[in-house]
DNA sequence: GCGCTAAGTTAGACTTATTCTAGATTTACA
DNA sequence: TGTAAATCTAGAATAAGTCTAACTTAGCGC
């Protein structure tokens, strides 16, 4: 299958991964929603009118995307992996009520302050934990015991 | 049963955490052994010669303690969640390459680095990823082509 | 101590997340 | 085109975690 828009194509080529009509919509997927998705979402919203992947091939697709950079797994809080179109780095918070994990602005880390000794840092990203606006708003109007 | 050690039977009852043997024989591994383990890894050792708790009662114990602060679930990839007795705040590293999880000491972010915005936000953690210690001295022994 | 109740524990069934398998299909490239 | 290597697929298998219903135990007042 060769429709794949020429962007996207030679972004494919760039980082080395055989390009596939698959990875395609993987990518395609979770470069328009910026939401954090987990695999089984990704397979759901990429077979819903029509089938493009099987679970498998989705499993398969992010592990290739993200070997390449051109995808990433956010952390997750044991349950289901959470993926992300990383165009761009950034940090992340998550939400300790309602599980959202959001994006928060990139920021180096001033040099010298981690102590990482002989080790070969390739990257690194800072989780945040805590209550996000949209709980904190809920919880003010509620009673607020907690 | 009130076979448990005066010291960390404080800190339960401190911390609103009901002492069982199961929950201390928990805690107890997790503090002896340093090594972010699993709740499988905890399961069997905490069960080793010594039938102690149930599968559901070391994910009920982690829980409990990790809700009362006694005990952090820590980043995890995808794969199994890992726990750590935190006795102190710090950061960690994961190697791309064999798994492990080391710590970090503990640093701050410069105030006002963030743009959290209106969260609230109740921790942080760093996590690096690259290569460990270990792994980069036996990849230069070989032929370290990647 | 004794007895009551709420909280905690258990084995095992169940659900969810992810990996594996073996055969069919597609891609890269000459 | 033709071919080999890479990739895809459905479904089975495994791993991780949660739930259930019956059975203890901890905490507390007498
Ligand atoms: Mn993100
Ligand atoms: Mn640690
Ligand atoms: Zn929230
Ligand atoms: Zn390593």
């Amino acid at each position: 299958m060769s429709s794949m828009s020429g962007e996207l194509r030679q972004a494919f080529l760039a980082a080395d991964v055989r390009p596939t009509v698959q990875r395609y919509a993987v990518l395609h997927y979770l470069a328009r929603n910026r939401v954090h998705a987990t695999a089984e979402e990704i397979f759901r919203e990429v077979n819903r009118r029509d089938p493009r992947a099987s679970r498998a091939t989705v499993y398969n697709s992010l592990k290739s995307l993200a070997r390449a950079g051109l995808v990433r797994e956010v952390v997750s809080d044991g349950k289901a992996a959470r993926f992300d179109a990383s165009l761009h780095p950034h940090h992340h918070f998550v939400c300790e009520r309602c599980g959202e994990v959001e994006d928060v602005a990139w920021f180096e880390l001033p040099a010298g302050k981690a102590p990482l000794g002989a080790r070969q840092v390739r990257s690194f990203e800072v989780v945040f934990r805590g209550v996000c606006e949209k709980c904190a708003a809920a919880q003010s109007l509620t009673g607020e015991t907690e």
